[in-house]
DNA sequence: GCCATGCCGTTGCCTTCGCAACCATTCATG
DNA sequence: CATGAATGGTTGCGAAGGCAACGGCATGGC
C-alpha cells in the first residue's frame, strides 16, 4: 500500500478511471443516437415511445399509473403527460380513469400499441446485441455489472431521493 | 417462443449483457443527473458549459474551430452555435474570425471563462471520482476501458452505414 | 364530520436542441 | 481563372422536456 513513488502509480491509476468516465459518456451518446435512429428509420418509432410501451407490457394487463410509469421511463410528470398524448394520439396508447383513485390516470396498451411493440422489440433487441451485447467478453461483462451495481448503489447513498423512483422497474 | 432446453447457457449469457444494458443506460442518466446537480449548485455552471470550457482549455491557445468543437461535446453544430453565443454573452468565451479560413469561426477562452474552469474543475472531479471512479477497481477499469473501446468502435461503424444508407437511398 | 395538508395529473412558460435552408467562402476541375 | 460543388456557421422553425402553479381529490388530526 506504500510504494516508493506513491504520486506516479496513483495518478496514472486516477487518468485511466477519468478517461474510463469520458468512454463511458462517448459511448452512451453514440449508442443511444444509433439505437434510436435504427428503431425509427425501420419501425418509425421513436425510442421515447418504445421505452413506453416496453414498461407498459411489462405491467399486468399493460397498464400503469402515469406517476408510476414517469419513474420508470425517466421522465419527469409533465414529460410523460405529454409522451402519453402524443402516443394516445397515435392510437398506441390509452388512458383512463383509477378506479381506485380518483385523481389517478391509467395509461394503457392498446391493440395497436401492443403490436407496434411487436414489432419493434426484435429490431431494438438486435440493436443492443449488435452494438453492445456481442461486443463484451463474458469477463467484462461480469466486470461491467459488478461496476455499475457499486456505482448505482453509491450513487443511491449519495442522492437518495433523486434516485428513489429510478431502479423500479427499469428494464431493457 | 425460444427453444427449450439446448440453448440455455446461451440464454443466460444474453441476459446478462441486457442487464449489462439496463444498467448502463440507468448508470448513465443518474450519474449525469447527480453531477449536473453538484455543479450547478456548487458553480453555477451548467453541465454542458464545463464541458466546452473544458474542452477548449485542452487546446492550445484555449482556442477550437467551431466545428472541432462541436464533435468534441457532442453537439450538432447549431446547438454549439447557440450554446457559444449564451456562454459569450456570459463572458466566459469570445468569438473571433478565423485567420485561415473566412467562413470559420473560432471559439477562445477569455479569463473569466478560465477562471470559471478552475473554479469548477475540482467540484466536477471529485463528483466523478465520488460516484464513479473511486468505485472501481483496477481490473474493472480495465475492462470498462476495454469494452467501451469495442463498442464505441463498432457503434462508428454502424453510425457511417447508416449515413452511407441514407445517400444511397437519396439515389445520387 | 371537517378542515388543513399533501398528492395526482395537466397546463403555461421557458430552455435546449436538431434539421433544413441559407449565405459566404473555399476548393476542384476544366 | 471561372464556375459548380462542397464546407462552415448562423438562423427559422418545430419537437421535446423541466419547473412551477393550478384544480381536483385523498387523508390524517381534531
Amino acid at each position: 500500500m506504500a510504494p516508493a513513488s506513491p504520486r506516479r502509480g496513483e495518478d496514472a491509476a486516477e487518468d485511466e478511471r477519468l478517461e474510463a468516465w469520458r468512454e463511458f459518456l462517448t459511448a452512451h451518446a453514440v449508442l443511444t443516437d444509433v439505437l434510436a435512429a435504427e428503431l425509427q428509420a425501420e419501425r418509425g418509432l421513436p425510442l421515447t415511445w418504445y421505452d413506453v410501451l416496453f414498461q407498459l407490457s411489462l405491467a399486468p394487463g399493460g397498464e400503469r399509473r402515469m406517476q408510476e410509469l414517469a419513474g420508470a421511463v425517466l421522465l419527469s410528470k409533465s414529460g410523460l403527460t405529454r409522451l402519453v398524448s402524443r402516443m394516445e394520439q397515435a392510437g398506441l396508447v390509452e388512458r383512463r380513469p383509477c378506479p381506485t383513485d380518483l385523481r389517478g390516470t391509467i395509461a394503457a396498451l392498446t391493440p395497436t400499441g401492443t403490436a407496434a411493440l411487436r414489432r419493434a422489440r426484435p429490431v431494438h433487441l438486435r440493436g443492443i446485441r449488435e452494438h453492445f451485447a456481442s461486443q463484451l467478453s463474458d469477463d467484462e461483462t461480469r466486470a461491467l455489472r459488478s461496476a455499475f451495481g457499486k456505482v448505482l448503489e453509491a450513487a443511491r447513498l449519495a442522492a437518495g431521493k433523486m434516485i428513489e423512483a429510478v431502479m423500479d422497474s427499469r428494464a431493457v
